[in-house]
RNA sequence: GCGAGCGUAGCACAAUGGAUAGUGUAGUGGCCUCCGAAGCCAUAGAUCUGGGUUCGAUUCCCAGCGCUCGCACCA
């Protein structure tokens, strides 16, 4: 018999076809299926509260009739119960959710089952895009995580995902840099070059301040800074050489960030990759009529909109150079030429979100005028990283907090206290968990909450290893793999769960309830591209768990008992590890 | 000034228009001769203010207050 992947849905639809057999307007019915509060079952259905009101209707007749024509598959599956004004609550019955356990009892499947949601689709996720020569700070963390989590999320859900770094490599800050930069390079040579080569990223921020402040003192060296810029961008080799060598220092030491985040990108087409791609936006956008000139600068008005009407997408400045606006709409071409993408996913900080909403609306008006296929285009934003007095954590404020320097903070806090905790572990194995540990705490601290609040920062709190954290999910984690190894057991031993007797006790009713809802909590994560839903759902998982744990033992004589119960730790682990991997975190056997 | 986001317990957070607003931490009281106490159980404490829509509002709409951010050539 077949068993649904997402129960909730699953209902929708029978609920749906109940609707048209009990003679309701199915066509102006939704069910709402809706996973529920314990108290009341598993899923509750309201919408016939809505439906009955607007036709004044008795909504408990109306649930009547309609429960009475839910097919039989349904009624051996839940106890069905009508409440309150006319709420359907569905409570799964033990073999029933034996059944979906069963079923799903391995990656593949649970692949299979969630897969079929977005199979066929093409989507292109645009997320770190740090700018190069500079460090990444504690405000690009948001963007990689969070971007990292859509991506494995999107493609749990069947989708082919592009992972595109669009690293900020154009930009103007280059003239001063290099100015400083060839400056140095004729002073004292050898020790800078010793400098580039250990800590290249803090050279080249060095540097560009050096270039900064002289420039800045002294109008010669704001000129000559502007001569290399312009050098720059006609192509003369030196500066490009330079340009090129700071690019390809900055990517490599980005990737040893990205390596310890568990990133990888399929293609890092940064600003200077759409040079050669904006003169057909400016000739299209100029034909159509949507640009036009104003104050010398090529601008997009939205007379429709009330801010944007005034406020101007300026898509190539007045002294005719481009700028971020024009690479994005090449860029959004771009991708949908060569990616051919079905939906376009750009995490950045809120900050840029009149940005984004102009530029979406320029692509919706221009695809739309060019008959080109218009992707689904998502802005997916984050709030400010900010200090604890509130005010946002900036680059240029000097107290900047370094991307590096967090993550080797957090895996030295975790490192303190797996030497304390963790009695029989070889002291090298200790790294390694600190490691995961470490960096898991910084990854979930970040994805648990809702992007869209700001985030105040504290190390105490990224770091902390107690409560609400990846600790309390990875030490679950641990000490199922914990059971397996005391009781010589292999995880989904497809003939020790043979044996398996009916679930029973309220601890195992509880878990193997929260379990199936797996389902509806990636559709939610993926469907809002909020992975922290997720997050959430992992840790009740795990609360679950740890209730079950501590009230129903599983080495117990009763093979048939323990059957069953080496089943529930076999899928806790199981939808745990699939569920933490999608979040982008590593996960441990022993901690 | 115009606009956007946010406003939930001491602090930090959650709640896809549903039923008695959930959790962590800090507080109080229990639980390791028993599969790992980074744990479990119990307890106390909150929706900025005022209207509106709805059978039902933390959620949607309007007004106000507060914080943060954006608003012509930075990205």
């Amino acid at each position: 018999m077949h068993v649904a992947f997402n129960l909730a849905a699953d209902l929708e639809a029978a609920l749906l076809s109940a609707a048209a057999s009990a003679s309701l307007e199915a066509a102006n019915f939704a069910p709402e299926v809706r996973t529920a509060d314990a108290r009341h079952g598993d899923f509750q259905a309201n919408g016939v509260l809505g439906y009955a009101k607007a036709r004044k209707l008795n909504p408990r007749a109306i649930a009547e009739a309609l429960v009475a024509a839910l097919p039989a598959t349904v009624k051996d599956a839940y106890e069905v119960v009508i409440a309150g004004p006319g709420f359907i609550n569905f409570t799964l019955k033990p073999a029933a959710l034996l059944g979906w356990l069963r079923t799903y009892d391995s990656p593949d499947h649970l692949k299979a089952g969630a897969g079929t949601a977005r199979h066929g689709q093409k989507w292109v996720v645009d997320y770190s895009s740090p700018n190069t020569a500079k460090q990444m700070h504690v405000g690009h963390l948001r963007s990689a995580v969070i971007g990292e989590a859509i991506c494995r999320l999107l493609e749990f859900n069947g989708a082919k995902v592009i992972r595109d770094n669009h690293v900020g490599d154009w930009g103007t800050q280059f003239g001063k840099l290099i100015w400083a930069y060839k400056k140095a390079l004729t002073g004292h040579a050898p020790a800078l070059q010793v400098a580039l080569t250990t800590e290249p990223l803090e050279e080249f921020e060095r540097l560009y301040k050096v270039g900064n402040d002289a420039a800045e003192a002294d109008p010669a060296v704001m000129e000559a800074a502007r001569a290399e810029l312009v050098k720059l961008q006609n192509g003369d080799a030196e500066n490009l050489a330079i340009w090129k060598h700071i690019n390809g220092v900055s990517l490599a030491a980005f990737q040893q960030i990205y390596d310890r985040l568990g990133i990888r990108f399929d293609h890092e087409h940064g600003e200077s990759f759409y040079n050669d791609k904006v003169d057909r936006v400016y000739r299209e956008l100029t034909a159509l009529g949507l640009a036009g000139e104003s104050q010398g600068a090529l601008v997009v008005f939205h007379p429709e909109h009330p801010r944007f009407k005034t406020q101007p997408f300026i898509m190539r400045k007045a002294d005719g150079a481009s700028n971020y606006a024009t690479t994005d709409l090449a860029t959004a071409l771009y991708r949908l030429e060569e990616f051919n993408a079905d939906g376009i996913v750009v995490v950045t900080d809120f900050r840029q979100a009149d940005h984004f909403e102009q530029l979406f609306l320029t692509v919706k008006k221009w695809f739309a005028a060019q008959k080109y296929r218009l992707p689904e285009l998502h802005h997916v934003t984050f709030g400010a990283v900010t200090g604890e007095d509130g005010k946002a954590l900036r680059t240029r404020d000097g107290g900047t907090i370094r991307l590096k320097q967090l993550l080797d903070e957090a895996e030295a806090r975790a490192l303190a206290l797996v030497n304390e905790r963790g009695a029989d572990i070889p002291a090298d194995e200790k790294a390694g968990i600190a490691k995961v540990v470490g960096l898991a705490s910084v990854q979930y601290a970040d994805l648990s909450q809702n992007r869209s609040s700001d985030y105040v920062f504290a190390w105490d709190k990224m770091i902390s290893l107690e409560g609400n954290t990846a600790a309390y999910l990875l030490y679950a984690g641990a000490r199922i793999h914990s059971i397996f190894r005391k009781l010589g057991a292999t995880p989904g031993d497809a003939a020790t769960e043979a044996d398996a007797s009916p679930l029973e006790t309220p601890a195992e009713l509880a878990l193997a309830r929260k379990l199936v809802k797996f389902a509806d909590a990636i559709r939610i994560a993926t469907d809002t591209l909020r992975p922290h839903f997720l997050s959430l759902y992992l840790y009740e998982l795990a609360g679950e768990f740890s209730a079950f744990y501590s009230a129903d033992k599983v080495a117990v004589d009763d093979s048939a008992v323990r059957a069953r119960r080496l089943l529930l730790c076999a899928r806790t682990l199981l939808v745990l590890e699939t569920g933490l991997h999608l979040l982008g975190l590593r996960t441990l056997t022993r901690m």
